[in-house]
DNA sequence: GCCTCATAGAGAGGTAACCTCCTTGATATT
DNA sequence: AATATCAAGGAGGTTACCTCTCTATGAGGC
C-alpha cells in the first residue's frame, strides 16, 4: 500500500535494500568468473574511461594522453569508483594477481603508476558486460521501460556529491 | 544530457553510487551516538517489528507472543535484516555491549533467545529517529516531492525478493 | 523411554571493501 | 638547495557480511 507521504527514512531504507538485492545477484553472476561486482567495476572503469573522461589534473591534459583506453592512474582510477587512493591499490593488486591488469610507469610523471588493462583484462570486461546486461536487464525487468528512465533521472540527481556539478 | 535508453548496467551503477553516498551521511550521522547504521537498523527492527510482523514460524504464532514489542529472536532479527542468523548474533552483540539491548531466555522455546530492546536501547531510537528523519530529509531534498512518491514506487518494485509479494 | 533429525544460537575463522596514518620517492615552488 | 606537495603503497584497523562446526534443545517415530 504506497503511502502518499514518504518518510525519507523509509525511503532510505528502501534504497538499502534495492542495493543489496542488485549486489548479491551480481556478486553470484560474478562468481563464476573469479570477480567481485567491486573488480568488475574497476576492470569497466579502466576500459571505459576514454569518452567518459570527466576530468584530468588540472594542466594535464597534454602531458598525459595515457596512451589510450584501459589506462588510469591508480588515483584516476579511485575517483572514478569513488573511493579513497589506498583502496583502489587493493583493487589494482587483486586484479594484477588475476593476470587481468598490469602496472606500468607514467612516462610524464615518475611518480605515478598507470593501470593498463591486459588482453585478458580487455576480453574478460567484455563477456562479463554482456553477461552482465542480461543480468542488470533482468533485474530491473520489474520497471517498465518509461520508469527506468525516470529511475535513472532521480538516482542521478541523489548519487553526485554535487548536486549542480560545474 | 540523459539518454533515452538507459543501460541497465549504468541503472546498476547509479542506484550504488546514490546508496554509498547516502550510507555515508547516515555513517555520519549516526557516529555522535556510537552507532553504525546497521547497528541502528536492528534497534530499529526490534522496536518496529510489532505491526510489521510480516510472518512467524510456521504455527508459531500463538505460542509466542514474545511478551510485546521490542523482542525478537536472534533468527526473527536476521530475517528482518536479511542478513544470516550468525551475522545478526554479532549485532546483538555490539549492542547489548552499549547496553541498547538485552537477551533474555525465550520461555517458549529454551533453544531460543529473545532480543530485548532495554529502556535506553528505546529512548537512544527515539531519539535517532528523529534525527535520522531530519538527515534523510536533507538527502532527500534534491527530489520534489512527487519525485519521492516516485522513487518509492520504483524502489519498492526492486527492493523484495519476490516481484509480487502475497 | 530411546533414537534420530532438525533447529537456535554462538565459536572459529575467513573475505570484501572500505578507512587512516605513515613512509618513500618524485615533482613543483621558492 | 630547501621546502612543500603529491603518487603510491605498507601497516594496521573496522564493518558487514559469510560458512562450517559445536552444543543444547525440541519434536517425531517406534
Amino acid at each position: 500500500m504506497p503511502h502518499d507521504d514518504p518518510d525519507p527514512a523509509r525511503l532510505g531504507d528502501l534504497l538499502h535494500a534495492a542495493f543489496r538485492r542488485l549486489r548479491r545477484r551480481w556478486a553470484e553472476q560474478l562468481a563464476p568468473f573469479g570477480l567481485t561486482p567491486h573488480q568488475f567495476r574497476a576492470l569497466d572503469a579502466l576500459a571505459g574511461h576514454t569518452g567518459t573522461q570527466r576530468h584530468l589534473h588540472a594542466g594535464a591534459e597534454n602531458c598525459r594522453p595515457n596512451g589510450g583506453p584501459g589506462r588510469l592512474r591508480v588515483k584516476d582510477l579511485a575517483d572514478a569508483l569513488r573511493i579513497a587512493p589506498r583502496s583502489a591499490t587493493e583493487v589494482v593488486d587483486l586484479l594484477e594477481q588475476k593476470g587481468l591488469v598490469e602496472r606500468v610507469p607514467d612516462p610524464s610523471d615518475r611518480r605515478a603508476t598507470l593501470v593498463a588493462l591486459t588482453p585478458r583484462g580487455t576480453a574478460l570486461r567484455g563477456t562479463v558486460r554482456e553477461d552482465r546486461r542480461r543480468e542488470s536487464e533482468e533485474y530491473f525487468a520489474r520497471l517498465a521501460p518509461e520508469d527506468r528512465v525516470e529511475l535513472e533521472r532521480l538516482l542521478r540527481l541523489l548519487a553526485t556529491d554535487a548536486p549542480a556539478p560545474g
